[in-house]
RNA sequence: GCGGAAGUGGUGAAAUGGCAAACACACUAGCCUUAGGAGCUAGCGCCCAAAAGGCUUGCGGGUUCAAGUCCCGCCUUCCGCACCA
């Protein structure tokens, strides 16, 4: 049969001609001008490292994204959805070391590849916005951002424990930092070294970005919860203890200054400044202390300071407390950190558990100085940790809240100027220099007579040099570039030297989608207008890793921005959406697991609709998704299915859709109103739920009972402009989800122009409904059958339909009925005895 | 330890408190044929030889006319945090 042969969905041919087509026409994704009077909505994935080669993380991302902007353009928007490169990194230092190919010319040729292969997938981005972040017309702009930061005080260098990796041979943000070792290279243990780096002030902004988390409704209570843990904000008190016989003080950092009364002990962490005066004239001290810094740097090493089994060793001298002059022993202990509060605490066993093990195991007095409130007289046993209580054994103090006792005694240190309330925070500030090559040049000088020396705005970019020699010595390569490193001082005009270090890639990706509104600006990072017109970002979409590194960072950079008046709004993104991770035979798809399947390599079996609307249709976008390449196979054929049923039947369609049609009855109504349904579901739930997933199934359903009504279509039983009618229509609803194939069918109906510019099909609720219901009916709960009755029919009328139901009958037969539940269109239920 | 998510057929999964397993994959049987990774038809949770019937959403309780869904307790898996004073 050679017309069979035709009928061979063939999404080579298909997707290929589409692909040409769309690439001739940029204008099919381009945002319009904010003049144009649609409502703007910005759909924004995250960019990814072009690494040469796109991953199903990437393809479902992508395709979830994609579906969105598609829905959103057909129903009428402004969308920009746009796509860039987070071109810099130390992958492509990696690859010059490894096949001697400058970081510059690898990593454009991977954008290269990658952006081939997203238009292979039919991904429709408007590339007159692509940004890439490794080249000068973008990276001047980090360094404009740095240099403004710089004026402001928010970048400064400083000396400090920084976070070393060796497989990196940099230095590594407190971020990029996870269980001890680095986040690219997680076996490689993050050594502490003493350097002296840039770094971002963004404990500036601490207290905002925690607010800001309670506003931003649109985002997963999971992220939200993780940056409210990450910057940690803790209320409490510092406190300075004197030592006894000396002028020197000891400020220590409690949440429970209530509980003061009952501090037995002062613990040091083992780093603290003051711990080396007492250790210079006792060196059994010293061993001890030693003893207790090498603990916790193997503790730190293996991502387990938690476990860390307390140890800790008496100094020999004595603290007087502020409060009472009571005098206490000085300890050092293991498990006090010197970069959280003040590197010191009161010990209070009574009422903390770590210092009650401690107390314990040393011998340390416990003493009770807060007993439960009034109304309960029985002693809980110590550690009692509640705040629920009130204080005693404190002298005058004895009898109230722990609360206003908090405020009291805050009150009273601030007074004769030996403490005050403070807030503490987890969240430290950003480090960001890099001792790398690929990366945006710091525009700072060092200049023997003035010092920093910012790199004038006239003089921006300082370009990073091509023809480095990139080696795994230490210390960043642009130092060994002498025509980079030599300078004259922009101030007294002497020979001065160039910073050599690179910034963190994460300062890339905190400001690129700002720069998408307007990429080609040569005198600005953008104009504040387009940014305002587009933001903030309506639908943020991509991995949950990023949570507190990429996601932090640019809310970090949002506020900076708008209090440098480029930008008005507080926050970057409205919603976001975090989609799960893509699993194959039980475990993260990932080189290293040897389980990753090429999406070339799907496309090219099964084409980019089948791919991508696979991607969507195995679980819902938030949950992880098994990939099983049988289940790609069976899209495939499903869009088969759809191929051949259009083309059988939209040339009748086409032909006389003009036609004015009968009242649809029959199998014509049946499958009219199976379409409003459809368009129903997948409309709510573009709005809402995105389960994308049973979208698909939904467009199976239809598809499954057109083809199941296959003979009476042959035979004419449902009128041509009906006809046209379910297929346009099928083809609408298809098209966020497989857009080749939606073209191509568009096309072949009959339309012209694209479907992406059709609207978006509207549900007749009338239309929708069923005129007969199948009504479950129960005998106490259980199912015993089902009536037909009127869609409209009341609870009275079902109630009857279903008692006079043999089966009902017969399972009621000589028992009473106690009550009869009906719900309208939903269920009956007899109750009987 | 704290916080979060999840646990449903052989598999991926579906189900505003109202017929559990939609839609697909795999499998079985049949048809067709240009022998394909194609198409079509039917079957496919478990127990029982079949029917009738019964059972079934990790486990145990509860609320309700009605629970996969709500509440309480527990188990398992995954994710985040974890001596943060």
């Amino acid at each position: 049969m050679a017309e069979e042969k035709e009928l061979r969905y063939d999404p080579a041919v298909i997707e290929t001609k589409w692909q040409q087509r769309w690439a001739e026409d940029p204008s099919l994704y381009a945002a319009e001008p904010a003049g144009c009077g649609k409502p703007k909505y910005y759909v924004l994935e995250m960019l990814p490292y072009p690494s040469g080669q796109l991953h199903m993380g990437h393809v479902r991302n992508y395709s979830i994204g994609d579906a969105l902007a598609r829905h959103m353009w057909m129903r009428g928007y402004n969308v920009l959805h746009p796509m860039g490169w987070d071109a810099f990194g130390l992958p492509a230092e990696n690859a010059a070391l490894k096949n001697h190919t400058p970081p510059r010319q690898w990593t454009l040729a991977n954008i290269d590849a990658m952006k081939r292969q997203m238009q292979r997938l039919g991904l429709g981005y408007d590339w007159a916005t692509e940004v890439t972040t490794c080249l000068p017309e973008y990276y001047r702009w980090n360094q404009w951002f740095f240099l403004r930061m710089v004026e402001k005080g928010l970048a400064y260098r400083k000396k400090s424990k920084v976070n070393w990796c060796p497989d990196c041979a940099t230095v590594l943000a407190n971020e990029q930092v996870v269980n001890g070792c680095c986040w690219r290279h997680e076996e490689t243990i993050v050594e502490q070294r003493d350097l002296v780096q840039w770094f971002l002030r963004i404990t500036a902004y601490a207290d905002e970005l925690l607010d800001g988390l309670d506003t931003l409704e649109g985002w997963p209570e999971k992220v939200r919860t993780m940056q409210r843990n990450w910057i940690g904000r803790s209320e409490g008190t510092e406190v300075d203890f004197t030592v006894e016989g000396s002028a020197e003080k000891i400020r220590v950092f409690t949440t429970r200054v209530d509980t003061i009364f009952g501090a037995t002990s002062v613990q040091l962490a083992p780093e603290h400044p003051i711990v080396k005066d007492f250790a210079a004239t006792n060196a059994e001290l010293r061993a001890g202390v030693d003893k207790l810094i090498d603990e916790q740097k193997r503790a730190r090493e293996a991502g387990d300071l938690g476990a860390i089994e307390k140890h800790g060793v008496a100094t020999g001298r004595f603290a007087l407390n502020p409060y009472n002059g009571a005098r206490v022993p000085i300890w050092v202990a293991n498990y006090i950190l010197m970069d959280y509060g003040t590197g010191a605490i009161m010990s209070v066993p009574g009422h903390d558990e770590r210092d009650f093990e401690f107390a314990t195991k040393y011998g340390i007095e416990v003493q009770r100085v807060i007993a439960p409130g009034a109304g309960n007289s029985d002693e809980p046993s110590l550690p009692f940790t509640s705040e629920d209580g009130v204080l005693v054994n404190s002298g005058i103090y004895d009898g109230m809240s722990c609360e206003a006792a908090q405020k009291q005694l805050q009150d009273l240190a601030a007074s004769k100027g030996f403490g005050q309330a403070t807030v503490t925070y987890r969240l430290k500030d950003w480090g960001v220099s890099r001792q790398r090559y690929w990366g945006t040049p710091i525009p700072m000088i060092h200049c023997d007579r003035d010092g920093l020396v910012p790199v004038p705005d006239d003089q921006l970019p300082v370009l990073l040099p091509e023809q480095v020699e990139i080696t795994q010595q230490g210390g960043s390569p642009l130092g060994r570039v002498a025509d980079f490193v030599h300078v004259k001082c922009p101030r007294c005009g002497g020979d001065a030297r160039r910073e050599t270090d690179t910034m963190d890639t994460f300062v890339d990706s905190s400001w690129y989608f700002y720069r998408y509104t307007d990429a080609k600006n040569s005198k600005a990072p953008f104009d504040p207008a387009a940014a305002q017109y587009w933001f903030p970002i309506d639908q943020y979409i991509g991995g949950v890793e990023h949570a507190i590194l990429h996601l932090i960072y640019s809310r970090f950079w949002t506020k900076v921005m708008r209090d440098l008046g480029l930008v008005r709004n507080d926050e970057p993104a409205q919603r976001l959406f975090t989609q799960g991770m893509v699993i194959k035979d039980g475990a993260k798809m990932s080189k290293s697991k040897g389980n990753v399947v090429s999406p070339d390599d799907m496309v090219a079996r099964y084409g980019a609709d089948a791919t991508r609307m696979y991607a969507l249709f195995a679980a819902p976008p938030d949950r992880d998704l098994d990939w099983q390449e049988d289940g790609v196979a069976g899209v495939s054929r499903f869009l088969g299915r759809v191929w051949r049923l259009a083309s059988r039947y939209a040339p009748l369609a086409k032909s006389r859709r003009g036609e004015s049609a009968p009242v649809p009855q029959g199998v014509a109504l049946k499958l009219l109103r199976k379409m409003h349904q459809t368009t129903a579901k997948i409309t709510q739930d573009f709005e809402g739920r995105w389960h994308f997933n049973t979208c698909v199934a939904a467009i199976m359903e239809l598809v499954n009972d057109m083809q199941a009504a296959d003979a009476q279509l042959a035979a004419g039983e449902v009128p041509a402009p009906v006809l046209y009618d379910l297929l346009r229509t099928l083809v609408l609803l298809l098209a966020p989800f497989a857009p080749y194939l939606a073209a191509e069918l568009w096309q072949a109906i009959g339309e012209d122009g694209a479907v992406l510019r059709a609207p978006w099909p509207v549900s007749d609720p009338d239309l929708a409904k069923e005129d007969k219901l199948e009504i479950p009916v129960q005998v106490n709960g259980k199912l015993v059958t089902v009536v037909r009755v009127a869609s409209n029919a009341d609870r009275a009328a079902m109630e009857a339909a279903a008692q006079k139901d043999e089966k009902v009958q017969a399972r009621i037969a000589g028992k009473t009925v106690a009550k009869i539940i009906a719900v309208q269109g939903k269920l009956v239920n007899l109750v009987v005895k």
